[in-house]
RNA sequence: GGUCCCGUGGUAGAGUGGCUAUACAGAGCUCUGCAAAAGCUCGUACAUCGGUUCGAAUCCGGUCGGGACCUCCA
């Protein structure tokens, strides 16, 4: 089916198809920078990713080469991972001497906790090519500074070297994703024009030079006044343009995602790079200079209706949530409930209406199990779908997850497993398992069998004696007995069921 | 200061010139000894003030409110 996503470099939705015209799209999400454990408004972000990854696949027909890169050096890892830092855990085990050694346990730590919170949220392991760190991609970061500085747009300042935005704004469009007022750009009210000495603010570091204790690695830097070596770590945006183009090359790849915010400066000045290195490179003869054809930035969330933000108190990461009892994959759904591109408002009670929703959902799945007499089944090609294809629709058109949630509450609706047989209970599961492989939060195993304790047996088959005889009284004597200890009970047609009370 | 987005029923959230999305919660009904589950039915909302129009939640302008970006924040 074809898809349409919105494009922030060409700021209208369009038909999208992979670049290099294959079957396989290629796409780079922005990840985390792994100094903390993860909060839901960094979750949204990566859940846009797995969305796009999943529609490409399930709805697109496509392959996909997915890449999400692990940020392990910047300031804040490094001041996490500092000798006497109060952030370091005793779960990092020993600070060493070698400030890169405890950089790596430090993000290790919190890159471990990453990948079970990506797991608790739904999106799976096995659905990336890679997750590279920063740190592993060191020498293709020289090489892009080489390219840059070979096409004139690199320069050496106390250290550290710095992308010339003015050289390179007179050669190539610059605020391509993000309008910039480089009119006013100096009246700008975060300019912290003390940390770094370069030629104009608008210049970004790409090599920043180390200062006592940091970790560091060597880059070796020519020009007029020689060839030396260069202490310090490569710059924020740097990672992004090596990695992408070492895991997804030839340029352009397919789908670039992160968070708004990100719009400026991170992926203007990735591009930059990208576009820059190519024409210092050797092959600059060939045609393409773009990143990536299709840029999708996702909209932030607020928390009961305000900005999320410590001094708030409203700050929440996933495991935050799970201590109070909400299952990640509630958070997952509810975040599906709103589009990508609009302000996501996250509230307590949305989350627990969206798991009584999603519980429906997942009965009528189980109810459906029980009808076809089976839980074997397999995903079917989007253009397949009937029933359920209005759904894919609402997909295949930019990512729509509320229209498609609502039509597919309406598809069940008009579809009551009671009225089923067999086989139409077995195509609408089908159907439905098709279109989880995007949402993936319901379960089709067949419903879990439960222990039951043969002292709640006992009860309930006491109880359905004195319901045979009518003895309401006795009955519900028994029920509220069985209530006592934690047991409900729901009587059918020939028989009864025993489930465990909600806590 | 500059650039830009948004304000919809109790709650969340689509729609974007005429045809009351959808879900949760709530009310009524069917079924049922009762209860639960399931199914059916219902509620007529679009910040505010003007304007355009036969007709505006939807377009235009003002006001009020929330939010984003403007160099390391998803």
């Amino acid at each position: 089916m074809q898809i349409r996503l919105f494009n922030t470099l060409t700021r209208s939705i369009d038909e999208f198809s992979p670049a290099d015209g294959s079957n396989i799209v290629r796409m780079y999400s922005c990840g985390p920078t792994v100094y903390d454990a993860a909060h839901i408004g960094n979750m949204r972000a990566f859940l846009l990713a797995d969305l796009v990854q999943r529609v490409m696949r399930t709805v697109g027909g496509y392959g996909v080469r997915w890449v999400m890169n692990i940020t392990d050096v910047d300031d804040k890892t490094i001041a996490g991972s500092a000798l006497g830092s109060s952030r370091w855990l005793a779960a990092m085990g020993k600070q060493s001497d070698d400030a890169i050694e405890n950089l790596a346990r430090f993000t290790s730590h919190y890159t471990k906790l990453f990948v079970e919170d990506l797991t608790a949220f739904g999106i799976s392991s096995d659905h990336f090519y890679d997750q590279p760190r920063a740190t592993a991609f060191i020498s293709q970061m020289y090489d892009v500074i080489w390219e840059i500085q070979q096409a004139g747009y690199a320069y050496e300042r106390d250290g550290s070297v710095y992308f010339d935005v003015t050289s390179y704004a007179r050669d190539h469009q610059y605020g391509r994703l993000f309008t910039i007022d480089r009119e006013n750009f100096q009246e700008g009210v975060r300019i912290d024009a003390d940390e770094y000495d370069r030629e104009s603010v608008s210049d970004f570091v790409l090599w920043k030079a180390q200062k006592p204790g940091e970790p560091a690695w060597e880059l070796q830097w020519t020009d007029e006044a020689g060839m030396r070596h260069l202490p310090g770590r490569p710059g924020w945006h740097l990672e992004c343009s090596a990695m992408s183009r070492s895991l997804l090359g030839p340029l352009p790849f397919d789908i670039h995602t992160g968070g708004v915010d990100l719009r400026f400066p991170h992926h203007e000045d990735e591009l930059a790079q990208c576009c820059a290195a190519h024409y210092g490179s050797d092959d600059r003869a060939t045609a393409f200079t773009e990143q990536s054809m299709v840029w999708v930035h996702n909209e932030f969330l607020e928390v009961e209706g305000k900005k999320m933000s410590k001094s708030l108190n409203n700050f929440f990461t996933l495991r935050d949530l799970a201590q109070q009892g909400i299952d990640p994959l509630d958070v997952r759904m509810a975040m599906l409930g709103a589009h990508y591109r609009s302000v996501y408002n996250f509230t307590m009670d949305g989350v627990r209406a969206t798991a009584a929703a999603r519980r429906r959902v997942q009965d009528y799945v189980w109810d459906l199990i029980d009808r076809a007499q089976t839980s074997d089944v397999r995903e079917t090609s989007a253009d397949e779908l009937t029933v359920l294809a209005p759904v894919a629709r609402a997909l295949a058109d930019d990512l729509h997850t509320p229209k498609a949630l609502a039509e597919l509450y309406t598809a069940i609706g008009n579809a009551p497993a009671e009225k089923m047989d067999a086989s139409q209970a077995r195509q609408m599961l089908v159907e439905l398992y098709t279109i989880n492989q995007v949402f993936n939060v319901w379960n089709f195993t067949a419903r879990k069998s439960i222990d039951v304790p043969q002292q709640v047996r006992d009860l309930a088959e006491s109880r359905w004696q004195a319901r045979a005889q009518k003895n309401w009284a006795e009955s519900d004597r028994l029920r509220d007995e069985l209530a006592n200890i934690g047991w409900s009970v729901k009587d059918g047609k020939d028989g009864y069921e025993l489930k465990p009370l909600e806590q």
